[in-house]
DNA sequence: TAGCGCATTTTACGCACATGAAAAGCATAA
DNA sequence: TTATGCTTTTCATGTGCGTAAAATGCGCTA
């Protein structure tokens, strides 16, 4: 500043400023902080040491102390006497998204999603194009077509702008995603240095059966999704190939598009029985049976095709 | 322009200009003219519709019209009759690069590909960090960097820089490249919907005949790189499956960079041996056989992981 | 009438600075 | 000794305008 502002009468009283400005990624670790306390059922009094989630999450502990100290204003975590953070309630069964909503940019990328799967939006678009529909900054733009190029569901076209990837639509291409998701999982489970990590079976098994505990139709559909997607990439990541679990991912993305539009919520009862099969599933990989846990997967994938 | 340039007396007679501006995508455009060209076979007096190759190149006539001057002033090309162009010289036995140099965006990707490779570059980058190390624009880097992740090669951080993937060094990523690709391929070649096309099974063998017949230690290394990939590109296509020919396409572009830094020349016994197990391969899909195709096929694949 | 040259419109990149945010370093208290 | 609070440094984004270049439209010619 070249000058001082001039003092301005309390007009604003700055004592509780709730409008505090938080960045994307500071919303966004908060809410990963949030999915981590229920993930590993955290009870009340569990320290949250900012050193350990930045470590985890792959930044450094900027985001990290301004995303716990979100979390404090929102009463989900508390001083631990006076060093640190630590949970302050018990929130397994609030919904991720009332307790902190996405970040601008999170909403705006599932928007998008939304708005081309269902066709508002052209298969191949200019981000001129995006600019004043959306009404924000160029570098939001870019910043999220990006992802979505990472992501594979978007490509940068030579000269000018961009192409989303064919949508699963037609039935051919949703029958051509579940004979690739068949071939790619029973390869992976069967592979020679298949290994699983009992850690992550108890983790996964103790998520699928808090989906199973929930009251019939109580289950959110994101989070559905999410141990849906985590079990199966998971799996694939056993083989020890990086380009199985690779290949897997890109599909979960891929079906995330899909799902944006139709938003159905899955019947309780096929929820139920996925959750189950999934669940076979584990307990096979876990007995060492990997023929007969790759019997049930492709199984399973078969029938989840024909919903 | 707000005033007139002042009458340059015959300073810099432009009748010449040998040092004409050619964008990248210009460049590129160019390339893939010549390619054609060779891929095609097409014979002096040939005529080069801009209209048709813009359409397949995906780009408007703006940057193939002016690929096609660039190819003008370097004797390639010529105007056919007044109107548009038409190949002017047989270039098969050329190299593509000392006719036409390479972009500086396509030059540089490689540099890093190989500084990356070499271990001159760590794995997590700032752009900032890249900036004074190649001395361009930031855009060109975010460009780049946006180029690699695309392919899989990359990815951004959240919060600060990039990293690039685990490189292809190590054996134990190198096996799993295989394996992958043994598991898909084969899998594209046994699936009930497979269908070969007549037409690209010719085109292929055509290919696989011209580096056969070419004198040993002859055959350009990025011609025999494309020869491959195109064959197993094709192969999958052939299931009708689009995840599977993605997937391969995807394990092609990571082998590019791996060629890009070993830069070996494939032994003649070898190249020769590879060409032969793939027409046989090629055989076998004719003949309907696709079991001993699928056989061969994963053969082929062992052995060449072995390389 | 298909294909080309040419002119117009649209698109995105370049550049430099200002700024907010993340990373890294350091001292300290439990 | 570890994890935290605080400070410093580095990094990337936002912004706005000018410009190169790609996309598009039109008239003309073979």
């Amino acid at each position: 500043m070249t000058h001082d502002t001039p003092p301005q009468p309390l007009a604003e009283p700055p004592p509780d400023v709730p409008a505090e400005e938080a960045s994307d990624l500071q919303i966004d670790v908060a809410r990963r902080i949030l999915q981590r306390i229920r993930d590993l059922g955290l009870k009340p009094g569990a320290r949250l040491p900012a050193a350990d989630l930045a470590r985890s999450f792959g930044v450094s502990r900027s985001p990290v102390t301004a995303a716990l100290e979100l979390l404090r204003e929102k009463g989900v975590v508390c001083a631990a006497g006076g060093r640190g953070m630590q949970v302050a309630r018990d929130i397994s069964a609030e919904s991720l998204t009332d307790l902190l909503p996405s970040s601008a940019a999170e909403t705006l990328y599932h928007r998008i999603m939304s708005d081309r799967a269902a066709g508002l939006l052209p298969q191949e678009v200019s981000e001129a194009e995006l600019l004043p529909r959306y009404a924000v900054a160029r570098g939001m733009i870019r910043k999220l077509l990006m992802r979505f190029a990472a992501e594979g569901l978007a490509r940068r076209l030579p000269g000018h702008g961009w192409r989303f990837v064919d949508t699963l639509e037609s039935d051919a291409d949703f029958q051509a995603s579940y004979e690739f998701r068949i071939i790619v999982e029973c390869a992976a489970l069967l592979t020679p240095a298949f290994r699983a990590d009992p850690d992550q079976i108890g983790q996964l098994r103790r998520a699928h059966e808090r989906v199973l505990a929930a009251p019939r139709g109580e289950v959110p559909g994101d989070e559905w999704f999410r141990v849906n997607a985590s079990f199966h990439e998971t799996l694939a990541s056993w083989s020890g190939n990086r380009f199985l679990q690779e290949a897997i991912r890109q599909q979960n993305n891929l079906r995330q598009m899909q799902e944006a539009v139709y938003y159905r919520v899955l019947a309780p009862a096929r929820l139920q029985q996925s959750c189950t099969e999934h669940i076979a599933i584990l307990d096979a990989v876990e007995a060492g049976d990997r023929d007969w846990a790759a019997a049930l997967l492709r199984q399973h994938l078969r029938s989840a095709a024909e919903s």
